[in-house]
DNA sequence: AACGGCAGCAACCGCATCACC
DNA sequence: GGGTGATGCGGTTGCTGCCGT
Protein backbone atom coordinates (compact mmCIF):
# COMPACT_ATOMS: atom_id res chain seq x y z
CA UNK A 1 0.00 0.00 0.00
CA UNK A 2 1.05 3.58 -1.03
CA UNK A 3 -0.42 5.70 2.10
CA UNK A 4 2.14 7.97 2.09
CA UNK A 5 3.00 8.39 -1.10
CA UNK A 6 1.44 11.50 -1.83
CA UNK A 7 3.04 12.89 2.00
CA UNK A 8 6.50 11.78 0.64
CA UNK A 9 6.23 13.08 -3.17
CA UNK A 10 8.43 16.92 -2.85
CA UNK A 11 10.98 18.65 -4.80
CA UNK A 12 13.60 17.29 -4.09
CA UNK A 13 15.62 14.14 -5.18
CA UNK A 14 14.43 10.85 -4.64
CA UNK A 15 16.46 8.93 -1.89
CA UNK A 16 16.37 5.53 -0.64
CA UNK A 17 14.16 6.74 1.98
CA UNK A 18 11.85 8.19 0.09
CA UNK A 19 11.97 4.44 -1.75
CA UNK A 20 10.41 2.55 1.27
CA UNK A 21 7.49 0.72 1.26
CA UNK A 22 4.76 1.08 4.00
CA UNK A 23 1.39 -0.75 4.64
CA UNK A 24 0.60 -4.31 4.56
CA UNK A 25 3.09 -6.59 2.77
CA UNK A 26 2.17 -7.96 -0.67
CA UNK A 27 2.91 -12.04 -1.37
CA UNK A 28 5.92 -11.28 -3.81
CA UNK A 29 7.45 -9.41 -0.93
CA UNK A 30 6.43 -12.02 1.45
CA UNK A 31 7.74 -14.47 -0.95
CA UNK A 32 10.78 -12.43 -1.49
CA UNK A 33 11.05 -12.38 2.40
CA UNK A 34 10.80 -16.03 3.21
CA UNK A 35 13.62 -16.76 0.26
CA UNK A 36 15.89 -15.05 1.05
CA UNK A 37 15.96 -16.54 5.15
CA UNK A 38 15.42 -19.60 3.11
CA UNK A 39 18.90 -19.50 2.06
CA UNK A 40 20.83 -17.05 4.24
CA UNK A 41 19.19 -17.27 7.49
CA UNK A 42 18.01 -14.61 10.10
CA UNK A 43 20.84 -11.81 10.32
CA UNK A 44 20.63 -8.33 10.79
CA UNK A 45 17.77 -7.17 9.95
CA UNK A 46 19.11 -3.89 7.92
CA UNK A 47 21.46 -5.93 5.52
CA UNK A 48 18.39 -8.62 5.27
CA UNK A 49 16.10 -5.90 3.70
CA UNK A 50 18.87 -4.57 2.02
CA UNK A 51 20.24 -7.55 0.16
CA UNK A 52 17.02 -9.60 -0.15
CA UNK A 53 15.76 -6.11 -2.29
CA UNK A 54 12.62 -5.57 -0.42
CA UNK A 55 11.97 -1.61 -0.03
CA UNK A 56 11.70 -2.46 3.94
CA UNK A 57 13.04 -1.14 6.64
CA UNK A 58 14.98 -3.68 8.69
CA UNK A 59 12.09 -3.10 11.73
CA UNK A 60 9.52 -3.78 9.41
CA UNK A 61 10.98 -7.10 7.63
CA UNK A 62 11.72 -8.54 11.40
CA UNK A 63 8.29 -7.55 12.88
CA UNK A 64 6.60 -9.67 9.43
CA UNK A 65 8.94 -12.22 10.02
CA UNK A 66 8.20 -13.24 13.51
CA UNK A 67 4.85 -12.44 13.78
CA UNK A 68 3.38 -13.56 10.36
CA UNK A 69 6.26 -15.64 8.09
CA UNK A 70 8.15 -17.82 10.58
CA UNK A 71 7.25 -21.24 10.49
CA UNK A 72 6.27 -22.27 13.83
CA UNK A 73 3.70 -19.11 14.05
CA UNK A 74 0.11 -20.61 14.79
CA UNK A 75 -2.34 -18.54 13.89
CA UNK A 76 -5.80 -18.57 14.25
CA UNK A 77 -8.18 -18.80 17.42
CA UNK A 78 -6.90 -19.14 21.21
CA UNK A 79 -7.55 -22.33 22.52
CA UNK A 80 -8.97 -22.32 26.55
CA UNK A 81 -5.53 -23.79 27.46
CA UNK A 82 -4.46 -20.59 26.47
CA UNK A 83 -6.47 -17.91 27.71
CA UNK A 84 -6.08 -19.88 30.75
CA UNK A 85 -2.34 -19.24 30.53
CA UNK A 86 -2.82 -15.62 29.49
CA UNK A 87 -4.85 -14.61 32.08
CA UNK A 88 -2.43 -16.25 34.60
CA UNK A 89 0.57 -14.82 33.44
CA UNK A 90 -1.16 -11.72 32.48
CA UNK A 91 -2.02 -11.28 36.33
CA UNK A 92 1.29 -12.25 36.90
CA UNK A 93 3.64 -9.76 34.82
CA UNK A 94 0.97 -7.54 33.61
CA UNK A 95 1.03 -6.07 30.09
CA UNK A 96 4.75 -7.88 29.38
CA UNK A 97 3.44 -9.60 26.14
CA UNK A 98 6.61 -10.55 24.79
CA UNK A 99 7.03 -12.56 27.73
CA UNK A 100 3.95 -13.95 28.27
CA UNK A 101 4.62 -15.02 24.62
CA UNK A 102 6.65 -16.96 25.61
CA UNK A 103 5.11 -18.84 27.41
CA UNK A 104 2.67 -19.88 24.50
CA UNK A 105 4.66 -21.84 21.59
CA UNK A 106 3.52 -20.55 18.51
CA UNK A 107 1.64 -17.31 19.60
CA UNK A 108 3.03 -13.99 19.44
CA UNK A 109 3.31 -11.14 21.64
CA UNK A 110 1.51 -8.75 19.17
CA UNK A 111 -1.38 -11.94 19.06
CA UNK A 112 -1.63 -12.29 22.76
CA UNK A 113 -1.48 -8.21 22.60
CA UNK A 114 -4.11 -8.40 20.20
CA UNK A 115 -6.75 -11.03 22.02
CA UNK A 116 -5.97 -8.96 25.52
CA UNK A 117 -7.40 -5.56 23.85
CA UNK A 118 -10.03 -6.63 21.90
CA UNK A 119 -11.57 -9.75 23.54
CA UNK A 120 -10.73 -9.20 27.06
CA UNK A 121 -10.90 -5.53 27.35
CA UNK A 122 -13.66 -5.27 25.31
CA UNK A 123 -15.53 -8.09 28.39
CA UNK A 124 -14.18 -5.41 31.05
CA UNK A 125 -16.12 -2.42 29.60
CA UNK A 126 -19.08 -4.60 29.57
CA UNK A 127 -18.52 -5.46 33.20
CA UNK A 128 -18.08 -1.87 33.69
CA UNK A 129 -14.97 -2.41 35.74
CA UNK A 130 -11.28 -1.74 34.83
CA UNK A 131 -9.27 -4.40 32.94
CA UNK A 132 -6.89 -4.18 35.94
CA UNK A 133 -9.06 -3.52 38.72
CA UNK A 134 -9.10 -5.89 41.86
CA UNK A 135 -12.98 -6.82 40.37
CA UNK A 136 -11.88 -7.81 37.18
CA UNK A 137 -8.78 -9.74 38.09
CA UNK A 138 -11.16 -11.80 41.19
CA UNK A 139 -13.61 -12.35 38.26
CA UNK A 140 -11.30 -14.02 35.92
CA UNK A 141 -9.80 -16.13 38.78
CA UNK A 142 -12.50 -17.22 40.60
CA UNK A 143 -15.03 -17.86 38.14
CA UNK A 144 -13.57 -17.19 34.55
CA UNK A 145 -10.48 -19.40 35.10
CA UNK A 146 -11.91 -21.90 36.87
CA UNK A 147 -14.78 -22.49 34.22
CA UNK A 148 -12.10 -22.75 31.62
CA UNK A 149 -10.01 -25.61 33.52
CA UNK A 150 -13.34 -26.95 33.78
CA UNK A 151 -13.88 -27.20 29.92
CA UNK A 152 -10.19 -27.98 29.06
CA UNK A 153 -10.84 -31.28 31.72
CA UNK A 154 -14.32 -31.99 30.29
CA UNK A 155 -12.76 -31.83 26.78
CA UNK A 156 -9.63 -34.06 27.86
CA UNK A 157 -12.35 -36.58 29.23
CA UNK A 158 -14.40 -36.18 26.03
CA UNK A 159 -11.98 -36.88 24.03
CA UNK A 160 -10.58 -39.85 25.73
CA UNK A 161 -13.90 -41.35 25.66
CA UNK A 162 -14.18 -40.68 21.59
CA UNK A 163 -10.70 -42.52 21.22
CA UNK A 164 -12.09 -45.37 23.51
CA UNK A 165 -15.24 -45.62 21.59
CA UNK A 166 -14.01 -45.44 18.23
CA UNK A 167 -10.26 -45.55 17.76
CA UNK A 168 -8.08 -43.32 16.19
CA UNK A 169 -7.53 -40.34 13.65
CA UNK A 170 -10.87 -39.92 11.46
CA UNK A 171 -12.59 -38.89 15.01
CA UNK A 172 -10.45 -35.28 14.02
CA UNK A 173 -13.06 -34.89 11.51
CA UNK A 174 -15.77 -35.12 13.58
CA UNK A 175 -18.24 -32.67 14.89
CA UNK A 176 -18.52 -33.24 18.85
CA UNK A 177 -22.84 -32.36 19.84
CA UNK A 178 -21.33 -32.73 23.33
CA UNK A 179 -20.57 -28.98 23.87
CA UNK A 180 -23.59 -28.19 21.83
CA UNK A 181 -23.66 -25.97 18.90
CA UNK A 182 -21.78 -22.06 19.21
CA UNK A 183 -21.73 -19.29 17.20
CA UNK A 184 -19.83 -17.38 20.01
CA UNK A 185 -16.81 -16.16 17.63
CA UNK A 186 -14.92 -14.48 20.42
CA UNK A 187 -13.52 -18.13 21.47
CA UNK A 188 -15.10 -19.66 18.49
CA UNK A 189 -14.78 -23.54 20.06
CA UNK A 190 -17.44 -25.73 18.75
CA UNK A 191 -15.83 -28.34 19.49
CA UNK A 192 -13.37 -27.52 22.40
CA UNK A 193 -11.72 -30.93 22.32
CA UNK A 194 -10.72 -31.24 18.90
CA UNK A 195 -9.64 -27.36 18.53
CA UNK A 196 -7.82 -27.58 21.61
CA UNK A 197 -5.83 -31.19 20.24
CA UNK A 198 -5.83 -29.81 17.11
CA UNK A 199 -3.86 -26.48 17.68
CA UNK A 200 -1.38 -27.63 19.66
CA UNK A 201 -0.65 -31.26 18.38
CA UNK A 202 -0.12 -29.18 15.28
CA UNK A 203 2.49 -26.65 16.60
CA UNK A 204 5.46 -25.62 17.87
CA UNK A 205 8.36 -26.59 15.88
CA UNK A 206 11.58 -25.85 17.91
CA UNK A 207 9.60 -26.41 20.89
CA UNK A 208 9.05 -29.46 23.37
CA UNK A 209 5.96 -27.91 24.21
CA UNK A 210 2.66 -30.65 23.31
CA UNK A 211 0.26 -28.70 24.92
CA UNK A 212 -3.19 -30.67 24.10
CA UNK A 213 -5.18 -31.60 27.15
CA UNK A 214 -3.37 -34.36 28.07
CA UNK A 215 -0.57 -31.91 28.97
CA UNK A 216 -2.40 -29.75 30.71
CA UNK A 217 -4.00 -32.63 32.83
CA UNK A 218 -0.29 -34.04 33.61
CA UNK A 219 1.48 -30.57 34.14
CA UNK A 220 2.71 -28.81 37.04
CA UNK A 221 0.18 -25.87 36.04
CA UNK A 222 -2.76 -27.91 36.64
CA UNK A 223 -1.63 -29.16 39.85
CA UNK A 224 -0.44 -25.67 40.84
CA UNK A 225 -4.06 -23.72 39.90
CA UNK A 226 -5.83 -26.34 41.50
CA UNK A 227 -4.15 -25.74 45.19
CA UNK A 228 -4.36 -22.15 44.88
CA UNK A 229 -8.33 -21.91 43.77
CA UNK A 230 -11.07 -21.50 46.71
CA UNK A 231 -13.28 -24.40 46.64
CA UNK A 232 -16.15 -23.20 44.74
CA UNK A 233 -17.92 -23.13 47.97
CA UNK A 234 -16.46 -19.76 48.70
CA UNK A 235 -17.18 -17.90 45.42
CA UNK A 236 -19.81 -16.16 47.12
CA UNK A 237 -17.62 -15.09 49.78
CA UNK A 238 -14.84 -13.98 47.61
CA UNK A 239 -17.05 -11.21 45.64
CA UNK A 240 -19.62 -10.89 47.85
CA UNK A 241 -22.47 -12.94 46.28
CA UNK A 242 -24.41 -13.75 49.11
CA UNK A 243 -26.79 -16.29 48.22
CA UNK A 244 -25.71 -17.20 44.95
CA UNK A 245 -27.40 -19.70 43.76
CA UNK A 246 -24.28 -22.43 42.69
CA UNK A 247 -26.97 -24.85 41.38
CA UNK A 248 -26.81 -23.14 38.04
CA UNK A 249 -23.05 -22.84 38.11
CA UNK A 250 -23.11 -26.36 35.21
CA UNK A 251 -22.14 -26.65 31.80
CA UNK A 252 -25.51 -25.71 30.70
CA UNK A 253 -25.18 -22.14 32.05
CA UNK A 254 -21.63 -22.41 29.72
CA UNK A 255 -22.33 -23.91 26.25
CA UNK A 256 -21.03 -21.18 24.60
CA UNK A 257 -17.81 -18.84 25.93
CA UNK A 258 -20.20 -15.78 25.28
CA UNK A 259 -22.64 -17.15 27.82
CA UNK A 260 -19.93 -17.36 30.16
CA UNK A 261 -19.23 -13.69 29.83
CA UNK A 262 -22.63 -12.70 29.34
CA UNK A 263 -22.98 -14.21 33.41
CA UNK A 264 -20.13 -12.24 34.48
CA UNK A 265 -21.35 -9.00 33.05
CA UNK A 266 -24.89 -9.49 34.48
CA UNK A 267 -22.70 -10.96 37.90
CA UNK A 268 -21.34 -7.90 37.69
CA UNK A 269 -23.82 -5.56 37.50
CA UNK A 270 -25.56 -7.38 40.64
CA UNK A 271 -21.78 -6.96 42.62
CA UNK A 272 -20.87 -3.20 41.48
C1' DA B 1 -27.36 -1.31 -3.23
C1' DA B 2 -25.29 2.16 -0.49
C1' DC B 3 -23.78 3.77 3.64
C1' DG B 4 -22.02 4.10 8.39
C1' DG B 5 -20.38 1.98 12.54
C1' DC B 6 -17.66 -1.28 14.55
C1' DA B 7 -14.34 -5.11 15.60
C1' DG B 8 -10.25 -7.43 14.53
C1' DC B 9 -5.74 -7.39 13.41
C1' DA B 10 -1.43 -6.19 10.77
C1' DA B 11 1.78 -2.84 10.81
C1' DC B 12 3.93 1.33 12.43
C1' DC B 13 6.05 4.36 15.93
C1' DG B 14 8.75 5.78 19.76
C1' DC B 15 11.40 4.53 23.45
C1' DA B 16 14.47 1.34 26.04
C1' DT B 17 18.07 -1.75 26.04
C1' DC B 18 21.88 -4.19 24.18
C1' DA B 19 26.20 -4.86 21.66
C1' DC B 20 29.98 -3.31 19.59
C1' DC B 21 33.63 -0.06 18.58
C1' DG C 1 32.80 5.86 29.45
C1' DG C 2 30.52 7.62 25.36
C1' DG C 3 28.68 7.18 20.73
C1' DT C 4 26.20 4.65 17.40
C1' DG C 5 23.56 1.22 15.23
C1' DA C 6 20.68 -2.90 15.90
C1' DT C 7 17.15 -5.10 18.20
C1' DG C 8 13.22 -5.71 21.38
C1' DC C 9 9.07 -4.19 23.40
C1' DG C 10 4.63 -2.00 24.36
C1' DG C 11 1.36 1.35 22.76
C1' DT C 12 -1.13 3.10 18.98
C1' DT C 13 -2.87 3.65 14.36
C1' DG C 14 -5.41 2.73 10.42
C1' DC C 15 -6.99 -0.65 6.90
C1' DT C 16 -10.29 -4.22 5.90
C1' DG C 17 -14.25 -6.81 6.16
C1' DC C 18 -18.56 -7.63 8.35
C1' DC C 19 -23.03 -6.35 9.86
C1' DG C 20 -27.02 -3.62 10.62
C1' DT C 21 -29.89 0.02 8.77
Amino acid sequence: MELHDDARRSDSPPSEEDDLRKGPWTVEEDLLLMNYIAVHREGRWNSVARCSGLKRTGKSCRLRWLNYLRPDVRHGNITPEEQLLIFELHSRWGNRWSKIAQHLPGRTDNEIKNYWRTKVQKHAKQLQCDVNSKQFKDITRYMLMPRLMERIRAASVHQHERIAISGTHELVQEKSSAFGSSDAESFDMQDPSAAASDCFAVSTQGSDHNMTGDWFEKSQFSTWWLETLPSPESYHDVLGLVGFDQSGWGQSLFGMDDDMWFVFTTLGRRIS
